[in-house]
DNA sequence: AGTCCGAATATTGAATACAATTGCTGACGA
DNA sequence: TCGTCAGCAATTGTATTCAATATTCGGACT
């Protein structure tokens, strides 16, 4: 993930760390001419990170209109999670037999740098070190195109899962399950861990609906507004 | 799938299809002057395609050489495989409660011209009309990300199964296993429909694993042989 | 007042032009 | 004979320029 040699793979790269990192809120409109000047780049290695992070899933590109910072609706999410439960579990219980003692020492490691930033409340950290963990404790199962796969549904998802995080207060239970996750891997009991991480993702979609329909109510009380330009 | 309004859009969708058609081996390298000339294009929505299909797994781009058709390995083919029995065996579970009398019609359809296709040994069609009528199976179940994605892993590995379809002579084998697979539906098992679905997808890869083997065999029985230009 | 139309502006799409990198060829020397 | 390295050709990467489309803003008309 270093700067790349080309400024294609440096825009795409920067473009997706600032997408997951919540810079831009769901929707926001990436002007090309705005956000190449600001990178120091022509558009065209601009145009075609954004082409993409669009096959990514982070962005959305309507034709002639511009590209945005990708937004999912509340069952596209659910679709999502499910499939990340899938893909997880299966994974995590190929994973377990293979773990060494590096594989846990690194998971702890970032189970507490992401302890730390909860503390911190520093969100965008947080989802970074979320995936990371969850990463860390499938690498032993050596299925690097599934990896592939659970990553970009990472990407797809951590901004909103995150956001439930942060307004639900939810970070306590959050890092316990996370301890918990790991102490299973730890004693190779792969059908509890797969069990216990599927309740973990399902916990995250169960608030993340509850508060997707307290946001909607909220919404529904106040009458409909308008957005502004940004300022620069 | 129509011809787009842009022509990255065009050109992403062309290239895609040829590949999905197997006009190219796997390797092939993609040469932006001569597809752009033969396009009709200039290279810059040419790059814009390259860069897409790459995130979509068809094409592999290193840097300062230039695209190459998408390769895989036989571990990664059989991963993406096990992956697709999980997500296809799921979304089934979901979609047949929820299948009308349309959605089998389609399907039927589908497997019709599935058949004359086999019979006339149309590989390109096979591969395309094995796919769609997965994916009509699945319609029903509403859940059009986790469709897409499926699509995707579809478009990733369908060159590598038809291949094994073809070079096996199970072209029988295939057409009656979505035969059974279609009955099932049509009689709302859909306990047995996934797990036959489940044995349908793995007896694939149970075939393309020998199939490497083999063709493993001759390779090293055989000493290495370059490849020269191809004509334009 | 409100709505509809049209020119001006902003933004994206694509082609051309230019720069940088790769790899090929062949001469040179140990 | 083999390796090495200079220089050229081929190819990719990026910037600039031009064209097409969308949006905005102002004014005329109902």
């Amino acid at each position: 993930m270093q700067p790349a040699l080309t400024l294609t793979g440096a825009v795409t790269n920067a473009l997706r760390q600032r997408i997951l990192a919540g810079e831009w809120p769901a929707g926001t409109p990436l002007k090309q001419e705005a956000l190449s000047r600001e990178l120091g780049v022509s558009r065209v290695p601009l145009r075609e990170a954004l082409r993409q992070l669009e096959a990514e899933g982070l962005v959305t590109i309507a034709d002639h209109k511009g590209a945005v910072v990708a937004q999912l609706s509340l069952p596209e999410i659910v679709e999502l999670l499910r499939v990340r439960v899938l893909l997880e579990c299966d994974v995590l219980l190929e994973a377990i037999p293979r773990q060494t003692e590096a594989h846990l020492t690194v998971a702890a490691e970032l189970l507490a740098r992401f302890e730390s930033a909860l503390q911190q409340k520093d969100i965008s950290a947080w989802g970074i070190l979320n995936a990371q963990f969850h990463m860390a404790l499938y690498q032993a199962a050596e299925r690097p195109q599934t990896l592939a796969l659970i990553e970009q549904l990472h990407n797809r998802t951590d901004r909103y899962t995150r956001m439930q995080i942060l307004l639900t207060n939810f970070s306590d239970r959050a890092h316990q399950e996370h301890s918990e996750l790991l102490a299973l891997c730890r004693c190779k009991d792969a059908i509890s861990a797969a069990a216990y991480l599927r309740q973990h993702i399902l916990h995250a979609e169960e608030a993340l609906e509850a508060w997707y329909q307290q946001q909607a109510a909220e919404a529904c009380a106040r009458p409909k507004r308008r957005t502004r330009k940004r300022s620069e």
